[in-house]
DNA sequence: TGGGATTTGTTCGTATGTATT
DNA sequence: GAATACATACGAACAAATCCC
C-alpha cells in the first residue's frame, strides 16, 4: 500500500530476506545495487527502504548507507512486551469469533512447518513459524491488529537473528498444535495461557547474546528473493 | 524519523491539522500546493504523504490525489478495538513503573485541557485530549507501544471528525483526573477499569454518524500549522 | 463523448555529506 | 590530517494517466 507495484516487490523481497535471516543484522544495503538487482530506479528503492525503516527492520538516515537493523536489548524487550499484549488480544478475538472451518488451514500450515523443520531448512522454518502467528492474527478479523502483529513478528525474527541461538527453530511446532486445539475447543482461557507460555519460551531463547556476522554478498542473496515474492501480505 | 527535517515539518503540520479537524475527511491534498505551502519540493511532500498514508490518516495511490481519510465504520471499530488493548497495557505498565514525579506534569496537562475547553477552543481541546493519552503512553517506557498508541489515538481523532458529534470534547477532563489519581495511588485495577470505561465513552460518542463536509481552502488552513509545529512527538 | 488542463509517477542529474586511504 | 572516492539527499523535467468541462 502506498508503494507502487515494483517498489512493493523490492520491499517484500527485502522483508522476507531479513525474516529468513538471509540478510543478517548489520548488512549494508546501498541503493544502487538494490536498484540494479530489482531493475528499478533509486527513487523506488528509497520508498521501499523508507517503509522498512518505519517498521524498524533497517536503520537509515543522515546520508548513511542503510543497514539491516541491530536491535538493542532494550528494543528487543520492548518489542516482546508489545507482542505479548497484541497476541493475547488476537487469541481472545480468534476464540470469540472461532469458526470450525478455520482449523484445517491452520493445521496444514503447521504440517508445513514440521516438514521444513525435518528437512533442516532452518530459514524457511523461521519464516513459517512467524507466518503462523500472522495467520492467527487474520482470524481476529481486525486488519489493524493484523498489521501491528505482523510488524512485531517480523521484528522478532530479526531479534532472534541477533540474540537467538543459531538454528533454534523459532517456535516449537507442538506448541502451535496445542494452541489450535484449545481454540477449536473454545477454551479461550487455556489458549491465552498457552500463547503466553509460548511467547515466554521464544523470548527466553531470544535473549542469549551471540556474535553477529556482517557484509555479505548482496547480489547472490537477493537474486532468489527478487522473483515471485508471492502475494502481498495485506 | 526517516524523514528529513523539512519533510518532518510538513508531516507534523498535516498531522496536527488533521487531528484538530482543521482538515476534514475527504479534503484533497494535491502535492504541488503542499510543496509551495511548505516551501519544499514534491519529493519531500511525497515522503510526508507516504508516512501519513502508512498511519491511515490519508488515502493515496492509483494516480489519484491524496485525500484526508474517511474511515469506514468497520475500520473505526477495528481502531477502537486495538486502542482498548494498547491503552490497557499502557495503564498496566505505567502503574507498575509509577514515579511520584510524574503526577505534576500530567495534572498540568489536564489543566491545559480544561482551559481550552472553557475557552471554547474545540479544536485545541480535541488535540490536547489525544495528547494526554500519548503522554501516558510515554510513561510505559516502551517506545514501540508509544508509537502504536500515538497512531491509533490520532486515527481516533479522525474518526470523531467523521462519526462524532460536532464539538463533543473528545475526553471528559474529569475522567483524566480520576485516572491520574488511581495511578498515583498505585491502584492498577481501578486505573485499568477507569480507562476501559473512558474509552467506552469515547467510542459511544464516536459512533453517531453525521454528514461530512469537504473541499476547503488548503492555503489558509495550513498557513497557521506550517510554522512552529513544535518539537517532534518522538 | 472528447479534449484540454491538471496532477501524479518516474527518471536522472547535481550537490552535499560521509568514509576511507 | 587532507584528499579522493563514493553514496545519499534533493530537485527539475518528462511522460502518462486522470479529472473536469
Amino acid at each position: 500500500m502506498g508503494l507502487s507495484q515494483k517498489a512493493d516487490i523490492a520491499y517484500l523481497a527485502l522483508r522476507q530476506a531479513i525474516m529468513e535471516q538471509a540478510l543478517t543484522p548489520g548488512t549494508k544495503l546501498p541503493e544502487d545495487p538494490l536498484a540494479e538487482q530489482f531493475e528499478i530506479s533509486r527513487t523506488l528503492v528509497r520508498a521501499a527502504l523508507a517503509r522498512l525503516a518505519s517498521e524498524g527492520l533497517i536503520e537509515v538516515g543522515n546520508k548513511r548507507t542503510a543497514t539491516v537493523a541491530q536491535p538493542s536489548l532494550d528494543e528487543a524487550r520492548a518489542v516482546f512486551e508489545v507482542r505479548r499484549c497484541l497476541e493475547a488480544e488476537v487469541v481472545r478475538l480468534a476464540c470469540e469469533r472461532w469458526q470450525s472451518a478455520w482449523r484445517a488451514p491452520l493445521e496444514a500450515h503447521v504440517r508445513d512447518e514440521q516438514a521444513a523443520a525435518k528437512a533442516g531448512q532452518a530459514n524457511v522454518s523461521i519464516r513459517l513459524a512467524g507466518e503462523f502467528h500472522i495467520q492467527l492474527a487474520r482470524l481476529s478479523g481486525n486488519p489493524l491488529l493484523t498489521r501491528y502483529l505482523s510488524e512485531v513478528t517480523t521484528r522478532c525474527s530479526l531479534i532472534l537473528a541477533v540474540y537467538g541461538r543459531p538454528h533454534s527453530s523459532d517456535c516449537a511446532v507442538t506448541e502451535h498444535r496445542a494452541l489450535i486445539d484449545a481454540m477449536a475447543r473454545g477454551d479461550a482461557a487455556k489458549a491465552m495461557k498457552l500463547m503466553a507460555e509460548h511467547l515466554e519460551g521464544i523470548e527466553a531463547r531470544a535473549l542469549i547474546p551471540r556474535t553477529v556476522r556482517s557484509d555479505q554478498d548482496l547480489g547472490s542473496i537477493l537474486a532468489q528473493y527478487a522473483q515471485a515474492v508471492g502475494t502481498p501480505s495485506r
